[in-house]
RNA sequence: GUGGCCGUAGCUCAGUUGGUUAGAGCGCCAGGUUGUGGCCCUGGAGGUCGGGGGUUCAAGUCCCCUCGGUCACCCCA
């Protein structure tokens, strides 16, 4: 064991596991930017009221994951947990027009025991949208996940989907379902026979069996909504089904951040352990806006955890990266000065070329050779050297036609860039 | 924050009722082949047995503490 570990619930990422990282966040990229969301890059630390303020005072995000220190200026500092709060904040900042599509790719911190699927330093894809109060957009969204859950080819991922309502019904709903809790706040679960009144939403999301025969019998909030929340989830759900997106309404999703109005969704994989399956979770937060200072506008968006959805990818069996091996591997065996020269010129072509050092033996060389995964091996020799040629040898099989495993030539040394590109193309 | 299980080489793991210098496979390095990788053979390097304390003539092995890993709860991506 080494004197210095990563920390608690933090890991390092080597290639080649970094490179199907890597590979899920181009993809993420490509899909959003193909969708008209920009990029935004925002601080990982902000005030610690951003997150009370933003996520809701009374979340266990908030009440007990936060890294929150003090910094030499004595302003308290939180590491960013979760990132919809950082983008909004840096909306209200800078005013961009609306409407304003945002995606970005950030590591998250939250203070907790790890588990599977669950790091105290874990990674977060997104988009927010803001402005339009349009349930196409939601759809869009919502799309846009599923877009990537399809170009990865994960198949186990189930949507479920609500809506929470808003300030017109919401509040209605919480005070008849508070009134129902009143009444069987003996048969909950140990947890929450104390604690529902805090907030009677949570009651819905319990898995204790006490808390899943109590709900049972309980009001519902989709028989609460509102005509407006009612139509806009309507058309949510129809648009969905116009882009073949199939979707399980599940009326005890209640997500666990404060700021969420109307549509709700997750995406399940089946392949997780049902703890932690959910591999990306959002909804429209149509008062964060304002609750953080800016003008009233609506808003929605996701987070995506790039940790469960590799996780999953896994338990599938779904390649990511189709990682990118050298291609030539040059081999000196007289002073070094040829590779050098010769790796340097087929980097500048594009070909991926690597080589060893410290002046080993042929044998050794070639084995390095063959552990690149390299296709071909350029030996220059001092029979090479004097005749101002390299042997090219082929390392593998070079596809229907080529020269096999074994085979050999000379050639040029001027010619070796043109030679190998127009071979390893 | 609470609980279960687990810490021996880079990796996966043996190690008997406590008893000489702690082993294997894989990987790595070198040689077998003074110009040829993979397969094979031979050899080598690599270990504060997670750390600290205790019991004992003697601790990888038993006890206590601690750190770390893992899984679960809570909650969440």
């Amino acid at each position: 064991m080494s004197a210095f570990q990563a920390p608690t619930g933090t890991r390092d990422v080597l290639a080649p596991e970094s490179s199907r990282f890597e590979s899920l966040v181009a993809r993420f990229a490509r899909l959003a930017e193909l969708a008209g969301y920009g990029l935004v890059v925002s601080p990982m630390f902000e005030d610690v009221a951003l997150f009370s303020r933003g996520v809701g005072e009374a979340t266990d995000v908030v009440t007990k994951e936060m890294y929150v220190f003090e910094d030499k200026g004595g302003r308290t500092i939180a590491l960013r947990p979760e990132g919809t709060a950082p983008v909004v904040r840096a909306f209200v900042q800078h005013r961009p027009v609306l409407p304003w599509k945002a995606w970005y790719a950030t590591p998250c911190f939250r203070y907790e025991r790890p588990q599977a699927g669950r790091y105290r330093q874990f990674h977060q894809l997104g988009v927010e949208a803001l402005g339009p109060q349009d349930a196409d957009l939601d759809v869009e969204v919502v799309a846009l996940f599923e877009g990537l859950r399809r170009s990865l080819g994960l198949e186990g991922v189930e949507l479920r989907v609500n809506s929470m309502g808003d300030a017109a019904c919401l509040p209605g709903y919480r005070a008849v379902l508070a009134s129902y809790l009143s009444d069987h706040g003996e048969e909950l679960c140990a947890d929450h026979r104390t604690s529902w009144s805090r907030n009677p939403l949570r009651v819905l999301d319990c898995k204790k069996q006490a808390c899943v025969s109590v709900r049972a019998g309980a009001p519902l909030l989709r028989d609460a909504l509102c005509d407006a929340c009612e139509a806009h989830f309507d058309r949510f759900l129809s648009g969905l089904g116009s882009l073949g997106i199939r979707w399980t309404r599940d009326d005890f999703l209640v997500r666990g951040l404060d700021y969420y109005t109307r549509t709700t969704f997750e995406f399940r994989a089946s392949g997780l352990d049902a703890a932690q399956d959910t591999i990306c979770g959002g909804g429209r937060y149509n008062g964060l806006v304002e609750e953080l200072g800016g003008p009233p506008t609506p808003g929605i968006g996701f987070a995506a955890g790039v940790e469960r959805i590799l996780l999953a990818c896994a338990v599938e069996g779904v390649e990511l990266a189709p990682e990118r091996a050298t291609e030539v591997f040059v081999v000196d065996v007289v002073g070094g000065g040829s590779a050098r020269d010769l790796t340097d010129a087929l980097r500048r072509a594009g070909v991926a070329a690597d080589r060893a050092f410290d002046g080993r033996s042929l044998k050794s060389q070639l084995k390095q050779a063959d552990r690149s995964g390299a296709r071909v091996a350029c030996i220059v020799g001092p029979e090479e050297e004097a005749a101002g040629v390299v042997t090219v040898r082929w390392m593998r099989e070079s596809g229907a036609g080529g020269p096999g495993p074994g085979r050999q030539e000379r050639v040029a040394r001027g010619d070796l860039v043109e030679a190998v590109a127009r071979w390893t193309r």
